[in-house]
DNA sequence: ATAATTAATTACCACATGGTATAAAATGTC
DNA sequence: GACATTTTATACCATGTGGTAATTAATTAT
C-alpha cells in the first residue's frame, strides 16, 4: 500500500514484471516446457528472489495463473455478463477465443487445465476455481437469455453451460493445436439457434 | 520369421511385453508422467535391452503409440466402416469414446497429440499419421451417410469431418480429465439429426 | 561510524532424466 | 575346451530440475 521508505537493500527486482513474463513464457511454450529455470532466465533475475517473492514453484505457476484470469479471463466473464443479447454474447465470446490474436497459441488455463498432474496444491485449486467461475458465467448468460426472451430455452441450463464451457475450451485447444476452430465452433453454436 | 536357434545368449526380454506395459502406463498416468526409466521399472527390464530394442525413448514411445492404435484406434475405424446406418456408426463410436470403461482413462491419441512437442520425430510423424486416418475415417463414414441416404448432408463434407473428429477428441479428453462428456456429446451430435 | 536489516549474487545440493560403457553370463560353432 | 557371439546386469555419465546456504552489497537506524 504505501511507500515508506524500508530499512534494509531497495529490491530491484519488480514482482508484477516475472509475473508477466512468467505467464507469457507459460502461455506460448505452454507450461510444461517452461522450467522455474527458464523463468528465471528470461526475467534475468536471480533465483533466490524468485523464492522469496513466490516461496516456490506453485506460489509462481499461482501467480501466473492469477495474473492470467486478471488480464484475460476477466474479458471473457465481462462479455458473458454484458447487456448484449444472449446471441451476441456468445458470438463475441467465440469470436474472442477462435479468431483474435490474443489467442493465438491458445489459453493458458485450458493448457494448465489439461495437466493439472503437474502442478502444485495452490496453483491446482486456482485452476479449479477458474473452472468453476467460467461455468458460472455461462450460466448466468443463459438465465439472462431465457428471461430477455432472446434464447428458446431448448435445453436445460447447466447442460446448455457445460456445453459452452467444453466447445470454447476446445476451440481454444485447437488453436494451440495450430488448427483453425472456426467452423467447428460454428457448428458447435448452431444448436441454439433453432429448436431441436 | 523363422525361429532359427540363435548364436548368442538367449533373450529373455520380450518386446511385445516391454511395448504393451510401456502403452498402458502412458496411457493410464500421461505420456508426461511416465519416464523412460520408469518404464524400464514396470517392465522389470534392463535399461540397456530398452535401449537394444527401440533405439531411444521416441522409438518407445512410438512403438505404444503403434500398439495403441493397433489395439483400440482400428475399431473405431472399423465401427466408421461397417455396414451398418450413418446414425448407428456415429452413436457406437460415440458411446465408445464418452462410456465405454476402455477410455476410463481417455485416449493416449488424443494425449499424445496435446503435447506433440515433448516427443521425437518418429512419434510426432506417427501421431499425425493418425490424426489423418481418423479424419478419413470420418469422412468416408460421412460419404457413405450421403450414398445411402442416411444422412441428410445439411453440412459439407469436409467440415462435418472435422467436427466429428474434434468432438469425440473432446469427448476422450472430458473423460481423462474425470468429467461426464455423455451430454456434451449427445447434443454436439444433435445437429446431425434435423436440417439447419 | 557502527550496527541492523534487507536484497542480490554466487555457488552449491540432492535427485531424476535420457543415454552408455563395460563386464559378466549364456548360448552355438569349431 | 577355446572362441565368437549375443544378451543381460551393474555401474556410470552429463545435463537439467526444484530448492537452498552463504556471502556480499546497499540501505536505514542508532
Amino acid at each position: 500500500m504505501s511507500e515508506k521508505a524500508k530499512r534494509g537493500r531497495p529490491k530491484t527486482l519488480n514482482k508484477s514484471d516475472v509475473v508477466d513474463i512468467a505467464m507469457h513464457a507459460y502461455w506460448q511454450d505452454g507450461p510444461e516446457n517452461v522450467s522455474l529455470n527458464s523463468v528465471v532466465q528470461r526475467a534475468g533475475v536471480a533465483k533466490p528472489s524468485i523464492y522469496r517473492e513466490f516461496g516456490n514453484e506453485d506460489g509462481l505457476t499461482k501467480a501466473a495463473l492469477a495474473h492470467y484470469a486478471e488480464c484475460v479471463l476477466t474479458k471473457v466473464i465481462e462479455i458473458l455478463s454484458s447487456d448484449a443479447s444472449f446471441r451476441d454474447r456468445i458470438n463475441a465470446v467465440a469470436r474472442l477465443s477462435a479468431e483474435d490474436p490474443l489467442h493465438k497459441h491458445g489459453c493458458l488455463f485450458v493448457k494448465m487445465r489439461a495437466n493439472q498432474s503437474a502442478f502444485g496444491e495452490t496453483t491446482r485449486a486456482l485452476i479449479d476455481q477458474m473452472d468453476a467461475m467460467a461455468l458460472a458465467a455461462f450460466e448466468k448468460a443463459l438465465h439472462d437469455g431465457l428471461e430477455n426472451g432472446d434464447w428458446s430455452g431448448n435445453i436445460p441450463v447447466p447442460q446448455a453451460a457445460q456445453y459452452l464451457h467444453a466447445q470454447i475450451g476446445l476451440a481454444l485447444d485447437m488453436r494451440a493445436r495450430g488448427e483453425d476452430p472456426k467452423d467447428v465452433i460454428a457448428l458447435a453454436l448452431s444448436i441454439f439457434k433453432r429448436p431441436t
